[in-house]
DNA sequence: AGTATATAATCGAACGATCGTTCTACTGGT
DNA sequence: ACCAGTAGAACGATCGTTCGATTATATACT
């Protein structure tokens, strides 16, 4: 295990152990065990206990997914270029499909009272730049909207499929795909 | 509230419950409140309580998955036929796309140790019947293991997206799509 | 048909365990 | 001497579970 020596060290743990174990699996007697800090300890750094730790995991993931994933598709490099380097991204923040989606995690159940807005406007953002990019590719609304829902849809699903089957390999299976299928409906 | 009259009735309900809130999200209470049953008369019905309530419901899960979504796959229709019957079969069973996937929430941190080799073999299993009648069309393993893995993925990704936007449409509109690209794909 | 009996099903109350949380005291470094 | 950081112990609340007693339903007998 990593040693813990520092705050980022302390918030990547967390959001190891709540993509994991989702927000209601995931105790304070998990989070103890799996950063060697007593609950107590915990509460020093998270004053508002488990919410404010899950909020610190969510803005961790909204950074690294808007550097990984969103900023390839806001440069003006070729359209091809974007797709690729998003999902070069998308192997590196989700850890090669081994790190559950917390769009997935924290849309369950009681946790929806607490991210669903968050959620909700996270996925629909990804989607519109998706859209976009697409659009300036020459293609109409209605079949850029189609795209963009797959690309997402596909990794969420992949997602789901490798933690389900342990076939974590899939999961390069599905980007190496989406990147063929998207080329070809765009440049065609 | 449906007014729960039978044992069926109430393993029904337990299934919205599990499908919505997950393992570690539901509780006794919430098991309570939702079928009108005090928590002993859970036990009543259920002695191993909640494991095997989750059980009872993964069973019936079960059964329909294999009555409405693999059953079509094993008639000696033709090919897209049994694809559209399954994909009509995945539309009642999902609720339109209202109702989670267990091979999604039951994926999820501790509940894995008492699901993960259920789960993975039911996941495995859809799938192999799908590479099946794929071969069936003379296509080669490699290809038809990918086309396997695309639908189940843009399946159970549709789901985790809807749920996240709760934009329940979309599953329809990937519905449609499958049945699109795997037609095209196969009988090109 | 009406009554007695047995069984099926329900519930309230309480159990120990664990939940998230708080308090107080004790480190270790500056 | 100070203070950021840690941890043990305990809090009330809820967890899943069990028990005892009560009500409803069905069966049996006169």
């Amino acid at each position: 295990m990593v040693k813990i020596v520092s705050y980022k060290d302390l918030v990547d743990k967390l959001t190891d152990i709540f993509c994991e174990y989702g927000y209601d699996g995931t105790s304070l007697t998990i989070l103890s065990q799996n950063t060697g800090l007593g609950r107590a300890s915990l509460y020093y750094h998270f004053p508002g206990g488990k919410e404010e730790m899950a909020n610190a995991v969510y803005e961790k993931i909204t950074r690294d997914f808007t550097k990984l994933v969103l900023s390839p598709l806001a440069t003006d490099q070729n359209f091809q270029i974007k797709i690729k380097n998003m999902l070069e991204g998308i192997n590196l923040f989700y850890n090669s499909g081994q790190r559950s989606c917390l769009l997935d995690v924290f849309a369950i159940g009681s946790t929806k009272d607490i991210f669903y807005s968050q959620i909700k406007n996270a996925a629909l953002y990804w989607k519109d730049s998706l859209i976009k990019i697409i659009e300036d590719e020459g293609i109409d609304n209605n079949r850029a909207i189609l795209l963009s829902e797959e690309i997402i849809i596909s990794i969420e699903g992949a997602l789901v499929f490798a933690r389900a089957t342990g076939d974590y390999e899939s999961f390069n299976r599905t980007l190496e795909n989406i990147l063929l299928t998207i080329t070809k409906n765009i440049l065609n």
